[in-house]
DNA sequence: CCGACCTTACCGTCCGAACAGACGGGTACC
DNA sequence: GGTACCCGTCTGTTCGGACGGTAAGGTCGG
């Protein structure tokens, strides 16, 4: 387990500094996901990252500070990778919806640690999600006003994004790879071909 | 907040006892939904259930307990209301699943409750989750196969389901209740008449 | 007088946080 | 080029307090 031991001794400093940060960042995720929210402790987080406990808090100067920067940078990725995803759909409209459901189409390292780092921040202080609920926001406006979509199908579209990635978290009988395939296939169909849709649910148009 | 102060002296030895018991389990429940997860302590609870920390700890002798008590109580009133929902529902098949879906279209206590109570269980420890991970387990396997119903749409339904309490216990940002009630609309039609949701394009009735 | 139920008092541990420096590279000045 | 100094980075230690849990005793109905 001498994974995280050895630290560069010979860099410039400032580079050291963000390496370190980033590496106590990595620490936290690995804790909470091995053992739990509730050993998610300075020491602990500290130890896996290899630096003294007076190391960690100069970089992260409170609990609440190191949820925080776990947030940011997690959710940073996750926005990041969405966006390029979206990038990378080539319809009309709906290319963050599809991106957002075909995300979560198997779990993935970002969905995780997006996903842990939320419930450790609602475990420490529910406040420290703030930020994180602004993006949630954003990327909910996107869903139906820039993306053009019908405002009940675009919130189908996050629901069942979020509710897959927060099944795997609690692990609440989450279903297999196939199974949610086929369920993101069938959302992704009925947003893609939306005028069927809308007489399902025999809406005036 | 006198709310919890007076206690009855002159009962019955068992009715004082069970009574004792339900206060503690929902004075925990406050706690974690007023105080958040990280004040779900001995003395906390203990002091809002209006008992001496030592009475508490006759009741539940740790903390783990306490969490198991928790999740045991309100997992079965959760399973009881859906139950007497489904049976009130007529439809040939996919009463629990139309059950399942109604259920969220308004918060209910009992649903907060149990959010907030698996919430608490993941930030103690993960393993108390297991038999409520059987519970959901259960639920699944009945929207589909006692159900009769197609498999991807009885999925889908338990996905928007737990989705949009688990949105609601981060509040990422909840939809309104008329907008998780199109939602909702939306996918019971398309189980109700899964025939027509199969090609998306037939008309219901 | 017994056992269920509850109380007060207490203990050891762990954890978040503060702190006083050490190290070492960059910089300025001679 | 040497030397003195500064500051960002990091170390090891210490501390106060909270928290989970124990112990021992008391009350009251049966």
């Amino acid at each position: 387990m001498g994974e995280a031991g050895e630290r560069p001794k010979n860099l410039p400093v400032q580079e050291r500094a963000v390496l370190t940060r980033d590496r106590i960042l990595q620490a936290a995720t690995e804790v909470i996901i091995q053992e739990g929210v509730s050993s998610l402790t300075f020491d602990k987080v500290a130890a896996r990252a290899g630096v003294s406990k007076g190391g960690f808090l100069y970089h992260f100067g409170s609990k609440d500070a190191l949820i925080v920067g776990l947030l940011n940078q997690v959710m940073g990725v996750l926005d990041g990778e969405l966006n390029v995803l979206a990038d990378g759909i080539d319809v009309t409209q709906g290319a963050f919806a599809l991106a957002y459901l075909d995300y979560v189409r198997e779990p993935t390292k970002a969905a995780t640690d997006t996903a842990v780092s939320i419930l450790a921040a609602a475990a420490v202080d529910d406040d420290l999600l703030d930020s994180t609920r602004a993006t949630f926001q954003r990327w909910q406006d996107r869903l139906c006003q820039d993306d053009g979509l019908d405002e009940t199908e675009a919130l189908l579209a996050r629901i069942v994004g979020d509710g897959l990635w927060l099944i795997d978290l609690f692990g609440l009988a989450p279903p297999t790879a196939e199974e949610r395939s086929k369920v993101i296939d069938l959302v992704s169909n009925l947003i893609s071909d939306h005028g069927a849709a809308r007489d399902l649910i025999g809406s005036a148009e």
